[in-house]
DNA sequence: AACCAAAAAATTTTT
DNA sequence: TTTTTTGGTT
């Protein structure tokens, strides 16, 4: 480990540092995570202290890994016994060691999302309460705000009926959770603060064991995640939290950027470190993505300068419509990959996952290939969930939720009538639903077929429970033959029935390969696993070279050297500002100083070169709509960026009839009224910009010019402007401009025939 | 109970 | 536009 070499004066303070609160606040790429690593590393190596009494946090898994992996480099093979990892991993782990105290048993079920919405639908159901009064999504939006905030029920306020409706759901909900021995992602933290709160002898042990604790990424953390650390902390409060309010993108689900502006005051005593070189990107790069976060006006200012060079200016690239813009940065992935560049340097991020779609499309017709970070996850699969639903019955049978999934998968005469009536008897006699089925025969009213199959069903999950020894993959390999699932899947004769077994099958696989790189492998444990992975995780190094795609929001904390921005558009990004259905102003301004963030963080992961994309129009959800370029780019200084307008822009006009509101097809109820405010897709007239170059012309090549080439270049057709070619019935001229569209156009002046536009591929150069 | 067609809803961002 | 829910038929 070599201070002096691979770390900054002020890094090497905060590496350094004895004792007592720390705090490094400071921009993007200036080293804060290197510098938890390295104080990791030191406090074990030099300081001494032992592995496994460092509390570290990290944002990801794939975080916590890669820290893990470094500090092992450091270190050695102890690396592996500092606790390191998300803040709901830490907490889990620790009520796997301490059910008991958190009012859990041992083998507790934790419900993702999914589990959680469908758990408090069946409470509202139960509840007698109309759904319509009462949507699931909305109540579990308030419950999640309560538990990052650390309050019950009784906690919530009451200023509407729904907020009453909510409270009681909230109180049954947490009830019931208990009963299945199950808790959802709040509680992981919730119980966890809730054990150190009332069990102090557990307090006290924990706060003698951590002898340090390291937070990265602090601005997004939560009240609770605070309220964690504090009792975590013993008195000599060796705390090293990390981050940068510039890039709090979370405040929509409870972060609060106090957490790490007020640390010094609630932390009296706190040494702050400031990090003022980025270490990472360009000049140019850096000069843009300041000059939108600058605009903020709730914010500590910072300095941020890097010795980087300059670089190539930020490209900003105008494009017709969304699959214009898919089609140029498929392009330009192509053709950064042809220099050499790996796909996995590159990366395509966009606001929202809808936009995904299109830009799959364009890189799988030129054979990208590629990887979508997030969204429609693998272990979020219809058929991928129901193999995991039996599996967590087996090893935790209170869980009903995981019960009523699979209690018809695959079709067994278990229909809703039955089922309902298994629950209702479960109820009444204090019974989870698995055991109620094994004596379903004593069920009044029920159908003697449904009571046979659900006596059969209870008798499988007690003879699998049983194989449980067998290990995690050979159990769920029986689970998936015995239970008929695998049959089911290979009778259906639906087209995507193929991918569904294939599915199943990687589930299979992804046991097996867990249960060999585990030394004590549980099935609890994997499934475990497999609920608290990070979207960003699918992203570990091992695979094939592939382009990643994800939203800014997964973006955080990476880096690659190319990045691409798709959907640079007001209403787009910044999203989720429209007047009509946000009125709060100081709301308003809090939603787009965060979206000025998202930019910033967006554009400070890219090491070199940086490309920024919008389109004139686009088609999301539905509706085709007008969309003005995102006002960030207008902050852009004009010296750190180039401009380029695709082929589909140019003749804008004919795009610009006016369009109807702009609010999602599915919701317009007519034209918009009234003001529609400053954001969101709007009626645009835009004249065509920037006019070819003339081809005599001293000027260096417009980056649309550089765009074709590039593109060109990709599609194997290097033309410039300039080249000289032999057209069959023109004869030899010289290339004038150069034109994307389906096919690359080139304009050519021909001596004689004067300019002609032609198909590139009917031209050769000479 | 199972299946299919028609209607309704949904779209930020995620642990 | 796509996905989920519903209602009606077999
Ligand atoms: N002292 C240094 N000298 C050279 N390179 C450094 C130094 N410190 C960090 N780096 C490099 O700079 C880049 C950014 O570092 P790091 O990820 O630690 O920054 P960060 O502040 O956590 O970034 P962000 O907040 O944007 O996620 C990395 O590639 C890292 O290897």
């Amino acid at each position: 480990m070599d201070l002096a070499r691979d770390l900054s004066e002020p890094q090497r303070r905060a590496v350094l540092h004895d004792e007592g609160p720390l705090l490094v606040l400071a921009g993007a790429g200036s080293g804060k995570t290197r510098v938890i690593t390295y104080r990791v590393a030191r406090l074990c190596a030099e300081v001494g202290v032992i592995p496994w009494r460092i509390l570290a946090v990290t944002f990801t898994n794939k975080a916590a890994g890669e820290m893990r992996e470094r500090v092992r480099r450091l270190l050695g093979p102890d690396a592996g016994q500092i606790w390191l990892g998300t803040f709901h991993a830490t907490c889990a782990r620790l009520l796997r060691r301490w059910p008991g105290p958190a009012g859990l048993q041992p083998d507790f079920t934790i419900y993702d999302d999914d589990d959680s919405r469908t758990l408090i639908a069946r409470v509202i159901k139960d509840l007698d309460i109309d759904p319509a009064l009462c949507p699931p999504r909305e109540v579990q939006a308030r419950i999640d705000r309560a538990k990052q905030d650390g309050r019950g029920p009784d906690d919530l306020p009451v200023r509407s009926s729904l907020d009453e409706l909510a409270r009681r759901v909230y109180a049954e909900y947490d009830a019931r959770l208990r009963q299945l021995n199950a808790a959802d992602f709040g509680d992981l933290l919730v119980l966890t603060v809730r054990m150190l709160e009332r069990h102090e002898p557990l307090r006290e042990e924990l706060r003698e064991r951590f002898q340090h604790l390291l937070v990265d990424e602090f601005q997004d953390t939560n009240r609770i995640q605070f309220r964690l650390i504090e009792l975590l902390l013993n008195e000599r409060r060796n705390v090293c939290v990390v981050g940068d309010d510039d890039q709090s993108i979370y405040r929509w689900r409870g972060a609060e950027v106090k957490n790490i502006l007020e640390f010094d005051r609630r932390f009296p005593g706190t040494v702050v470190v400031r990090l003022e070189q980025n270490y990472r990107s360009t000049r140019n790069v850096l000069a843009a993505a300041a000059a939108v976060v600058r605009k903020n006006v709730s914010r500590h200012p910072k300095e941020l300068w890097t010795a980087n060079p300059a670089g190539e200016p930020v490209k900003v690239v105008l494009a017709g419509d969304e699959r214009e813009e898919a089609g140029a940065v498929a392009r330009l992935v192509a053709a950064a990959q042809a220099e050499g560049l790996a796909l996995a340097d590159q990366a395509v991020f966009y606001r929202i996952h809808a936009q995904s779609r299109v830009l799959e499309e364009a890189l799988r017709g030129r054979n990208i290939p590629y990887v979508v970070v997030g969204g429609f996850r693998f272990f979020e699969r219809a058929e991928v969930k129901n193999l995991l639903a039996y599996l967590r019955l087996l090893v935790n049978p209170a869980d009903d939720v995981s019960f009523l999934r699979i209690v018809n998968v695959p079709v067994r005469g278990v229909g809703k009538v039955s089922a309902e009536r298994l629950a209702d008897h479960a109820r009444a006699a204090g019974l989870p639903l698995a055991a109620a089925a094994a004596r379903a025969g004593d069920i009044a009213d029920m159908p003697a077929a449904a009571a046979r199959a659900l006596t059969a069903l209870a008798g499988q999950l007690s003879a699998w429970r049983d194989a449980l020894v067998e290990g995690p993959g050979e159990v769920a390999r029986r689970v998936f033959d015995e239970s008929g699932y695998r049959q089911a899947l290979e009778n259906d004769r639906s087209p995507d029935a193929e991918t569904r077994l294939q599915n199943v099958q990687e589930l299979l696989g992804s046991i097996e390969e867990w249960t060999l790189e585990h030394s004590e492998p549980t099935l609890s444990g994997y499934l475990e696993h497999v609920t608290l992975q990070t979207a960003v995780d699918e992203l570990d190094g091992k695979a094939a070279d592939r382009l990643p795609l994800m939203t800014v929001h997964s973006a955080k904390g990476l880096e690659f050297d190319t990045v691409y921005v798709a959907g640079m558009e007001d209403g787009l990004f910044p999203y989720g500002l429209r007047q009509d259905e946000l009125h709060d102003q100081r709301e308003r301004q809090a939603r787009l100083e965060e979206e000025r963030r998202l930019a910033y963080v967006a554009m400070t992961r890219a090491r070199r070169r940086l490309w920024l994309l919008h389109s004139a129009h686009r088609q999301l959800f539905g509706g085709i709509q007008a969309y003005p370029p995102s006002r960030f780019l207008g902050d852009l200084p004009k010296d750190a960026i180039e401009e380029a307008v695709l082929p589909g822009a140019r003749q804008a006009s004919a795009w610009t009839e006016p369009q109807p509101a702009a609010r999602p097809a599915w919701s317009r109820g007519g034209p918009a009224r009234g003001d529609r405010g400053r954001s969101g897709p709007v009626v645009v007239r835009r004249a065509p910009r920037t006019q070819p170059q003339p081809w005599n012309d001293p000027a260096p090549p417009t980056v649309e010019q550089e765009i074709c080439q590039t593109m060109a270049e990709a599609a194997g057709l290097a033309f410039r402007v300039g080249d000289r070619v032999r057209h069959p019935r023109f004869g030899v001229g010289r290339v004038v401009d150069l034109e994307t569209g389906a096919e690359l156009k080139i304009a050519v002046e021909f001596p004689g025939w004067g300019r002609k536009k032609l198909i590139a591929r009917f031209v050769e150069r000479v």
